[in-house]
DNA sequence: GAGTATTTAAGTCAATGCGACCTTTAGTAG
DNA sequence: CTACTAAAGGTCGCATTGACTTAAATACTC
């Protein structure tokens, strides 16, 4: 609705942005995509990659635009969602800045040397940040801590924890992401039977990956299915995990 | 992100505001508050209710200053959740406008008597929206189907079902509210053994209501938990199901 | 080539949760 | 007292899950 009369002068016209947190996996940890910031306010500060609205382009294509700039990675090969929308009037200290948080999930991606802006752009392990000694620019650790249960509960129900795959994928790599991303260790064999009898979670290619040691392991792909039903819940007790490196592999 | 250069005049200044998705359940069936627009465009149809947001307040604190001025309702009494924002830029003829959608969520509510606006609202069955011979203004169909799922999919694994019923209430009432947003029967007794032996999602007030017929249900209170574990699932093969007026009661 | 290490894959079993269904309880109406 | 109604509680079988064990397939070592 936008019929209010603009009584009392204190409807505002606002500057609207899209701020991106994109997850990914690499080395047995997850990691987010920090910019460090080349101007005021926050000079030098790390913050989640970011930009304008442009006037002919929707939030999501907005989004998709960032994302591509930022990682030179088809946004399509990637997960993509609106997360939330953050508008506190003090939150940009330039003035009334309303930004469109958005969540991305991508298999390990290369290093992005300095997209098309000047910005130096870093791959972080999450959880370096959170118990953050270089804290975050603006409110961008709240929208990050955001986005981070956000996936873990997305990988719930969902099946998005393939974003985080490159295919063809084995039941272990997608294991590790869910392990990874909790932050606890998985049954290894209970998990293959939930991922493996799920309808169109994933799908077997007939290959097989040889690795350096133990059994080839069978190559797959994503599925069709997007929800998980019954979904993989994280155990009740283990709610409290917290930490987002590689959690203790059992040896 | 806002420290991108306004190169090419392309970066907009745009309108924000917040609109409401409004759900009740009366006569056995879900309704949302709609206002009759009094101006263009979209003279004289529905939409759901919103404003402007001012430049003092958080969108949070928008969102609930419309909502108690369309509803007359002190709002803490409610559920108030952000749902997700629109900003595609034909939405609005008049120009670019962001709205932040938020889904709130009360018990059986008084009709608004004309506000402090003089806009005429009114509580509509959802499924008359949806089945939809009477258009709602602007993209709002969008955000009111976006809504519906988020509230079918939120009881599934939250408490937030009490929400819709006013304390004390039973837990027919609590049932009858599932049976209504998501349009089907449910099983009483399974029910309830789910929701009394579910940790702290109602509690029990030793009161009972003497009912016209029937032995007197026993009354509750909503409990302090949050969320339900192991989820409360809409069987498989129902997700297909639609509707939302009174799913037909078992005789 | 036999044995070991390692990882994948499959199987077992008890406990839990749930759907379907039935029985009992506590009130009102006649 | 009897019929009726809705609440409340119980039973039973099936599917899923957690904890654990066993088998299979490869590389490496001696």
């Amino acid at each position: 609705m936008t019929d209010k009369p603009k009584r009392e002068g204190r409807v505002l016209p606002a500057v609207v942005t899209v701020d991106l947190v994109i997850f990914t996996v690499r080395d047995d940890a997850l990691h987010v995509l920090l910019i460090e910031r080349g101007k005021e306010p926050f000079l030098g500060s790390l913050a989640i990659p970011g930009g304008h609205v442009r006037d002919n382009e929707t939030l999501d294509e907005a989004a998709g635009r960032e994302l591509s700039e930022e990682t030179q990675i088809d946004s399509e090969q990637l997960h993509l969602e609106q997360l939330h929308s953050y508008g506190a009037p003090g939150r940009d200290p330039r003035g009334r800045v309303i930004t469109v948080a958005y969540l991305a999930l991508g298999p390990n991606l290369p290093t992005p040397m300095a997209g098309t802006d000047a910005k130096a752009a870093y791959w972080v392990p999450v959880d370096s940040v959170l118990s953050g000694h270089n804290k975050l620019a603006f409110d961008h650790a709240d929208i990050l801590g955001d986005a981070l249960e956000r996936a873990r509960s997305k990988l719930e129900y969902t099946t998005v924890a393939t974003a985080f795959c490159a295919e063809p994928f084995t039941v272990s790599e997608l294991r590790r992401v869910y392990e990874v991303v909790w932050g606890f260790p998985l049954d290894p064999s209970n998990f293959r039977r939930k991922v493996t009898r799920a309808a169109s979670f994933i799908e077997p290619t007939g290959e097989r990956r040889i690795a350096e040691t133990g059994r080839p392991a069978a190559l797959y792909t994503r599925g069709k299915a997007q929800f998980l039903s019954p979904p993989l819940l994280r155990s009740i007790d283990a709610t409290a995990a917290q930490g987002t490196t590689a959690p203790p592999v059992q040896q």
